[in-house]
DNA sequence: ATGTCTGCTGTAAACGTTTACAGGAGTTCT
DNA sequence: AGAACTCCTGTAAACGTTTACAGCAGACAT
């Protein structure tokens, strides 16, 4: 058992009230009691209990993080962003996974109502937009990722998809690609409606029709990636000229799939993705760079001043950066039709 | 504010006590109050108030695990698993991430002392023995992954690193490879012992020599791959037939700059790694597969069994499997040197 | 009618803190 | 010398639960 404050009174002599002020360091104590106290704490290795201080204070010191079962490569480094704030401001973190849309709901509610955290970050998640509603009557802040809730007092981290998607078009373009294929992430994503709104934007811009059979319509998943693309292979269906994957995954799955098939990248079709995820890199995949430590180290920044009253910004948006490599390279167009 | 047993009490008109029965439904309740007392609990949303409750019954319902800094890629799999685990036993997980090696110590001592978990999950860190010995002291179930203690009480979930590692070098001699470097890890970490004695031993039975030179040591980082290998290309080093790296972060390191360089894989040198993490895979990386999902589930199993008294295994070992890929294929050898 | 038992409910203490309030010892002022 | 401070320390209540114990009503046996 560990040692509690009675445990220090009865080793100096002193009462709960002035150990707990030496606790705190409350100035009413003198140096020279402080001290004595302060030797028996450091003899008994005390630490306050956890749960009881809690109690007391109705602070818990803990951020609880709800992150999607579903894993864009993305998730670690938010997380390492988190906990690098988090722990600077001495507060520890209470991750959860859903496990599944349904479990969503009820995982946060009662994470809330059981008052495990002093403040909660939703990473991704597809949650109804009533419930985001509910969730502000809870007098617990909030902090979304990647999911600005219009109207609503609730804080967001987010990034700019919009501006991210159009470099990326605008670079492709430039890049001399005009038959495009578009594979989005799912539907009722934010991020993923955001980057195919800019890429409609760009394209219609530069006076590139955009023929529903170029938009495909993927999960975010790698799997899923490899799904769509190599039933198009199967299908003897002709390749574009570049292939824009809404994110990495994505892209890194089409791209194994076009391997399988001795396709080259980017000597037969071109390839981008959106994420800027550790296998980009070495894929050489041209993509958009995402801030993911700074978009965890914001998200916990945030939850923490919400907390201290301090209402900071209502909606941050962290810039992306175009990253150019090897797999949009320009490809001279007619080389390349003839190969085929 | 939530709603507390005394709201429940005041719209149900019975005690504390009562009300707590039916939360924890004891049989002592009528049928009859046990439903008024429910009706009231959904109405006003009731959840017992975690702090309290973990106050009183001296139980959290937390899982700490702590992560080093280092991140192999690994880290996320065993953490799922974990949670996995967890959630089908109603746990939360509380993880850290340890800011350094200094960091370590303090951060578990005080976690402990806190109470802020039932029992905590230690993976893959540099803690002393001395430390770990002391831990067994405190009356917290410990589970070290990755990291048996010799002669000791400590639960341990781990991984056949011989097994692996020896499959691995045996498969590169069959494969026609003789000249091998071996790049491996940090010299305090068990994983990176292990590996390496089996490396060691496998040559030895092939009756190889194992030159001091051929054995780099890195860092399990990708970053080190990278200048280890650069460094041996710079000076203009000759390549051997094999570079077997401790683990797939360090083969893709070493593998970047064999491309910068020029040199292809396995055409001109082949590699392999440890792990099979993501990386590996589209990297076509010979490696050895390590059940990183299963290793969070049992570790998380074993935490939560120790709870309840049931001292399972004491030392688990899972197995590992290696996987070839095109990175290590066989090549004429002649054909090799000639071309260099 | 009294006693014993069973079945349900309430009272109150406890878990380990923090903190408002009270109180005691010095010091300074009148 | 007493009053009015200032400093420090102690007493006790509170945070929201759980649970040992007490208590009460009714059923049943004597």
């Amino acid at each position: 058992m560990s040692a509690t404050i009675k445990d220090i009174c009865r080793a100096t002599g002193f009462s709960t009230a002035t150990v707990s002020r030496v606790l705190n360091n409350s100035p009413l104590v003198t140096e020279e009691t402080k001290k004595r106290v302060q030797q028996a704490l450091d003899r008994l290795g005390y630490q306050p209990h956890h749960a009881a201080r809690s109690l007391k204070l109705n602070r818990t010191g803990m951020i609880a993080v709800v992150f999607p079962e579903l894993d864009n490569g993305f998730f670690t480094d938010v997380l390492r962003g988190i906990d690098e704030m988090a722990s600077e401001f001495g507060t520890h973190l209470l991750t959860a996974f859903t496990h599944g849309p349904l479990d969503e709901e009820e995982l946060i509610a009662r994470m809330v109502r059981e008052r495990r955290a002093d403040s909660i970050i939703l990473m991704n998640l597809t949650l109804k937009d009533a419930f985001l509603n509910q969730i502000q009557q809870w007098d617990m802040p909030v902090v979304l990722i990647d999911r600005p809730l219009k109207k609503s007092g609730l804080v967001s981290v987010g990034i700019d998809n919009r501006g991210g998607a159009a470099a990326m078009t605008q670079h492709l373009i430039d890049a001399g690609h005009r038959d495009f294929i578009f594979i989005g992430g799912p539907r009722d994503t934010f991020d993923a409606q955001e980057r195919l709104l800019a890429f409609r934007k760009v394209m219609k811009l530069n006076r590139l029709p955009v023929p529903a059979s170029a938009i495909w319509s993927g999960d975010f998943t790698e799997a899923g990636g490899y799904r769509l693309m190599s039933a198009h292979l199967a299908a003897n269906r002709p390749l574009p000229d570049v292939i824009f994957a809404a994110n990495d995954a994505l892209a890194v799955g089409a791209h194994r799939a076009l391997r399988e098939h001795g396709i080259k990248v980017p000597e037969q079709v071109a390839l981008a993705g959106f994420d800027d995820t550790d296998l980009a890199r070495h894929l050489d995949l041209t993509t958009v760079h995402v801030p993911m430590r700074m978009i965890g180290r914001e998200a916990a920044r945030q939850a923490l001043e919400l907390l201290e009253g301090r209402s900071s910004q209502k909606h941050m948006i962290l810039p992306t950066r175009l990253v150019v490599r090897r797999s949009s390279a320009r490809i001279d167009r007619k080389t390349r039709k003839t190969k085929l």
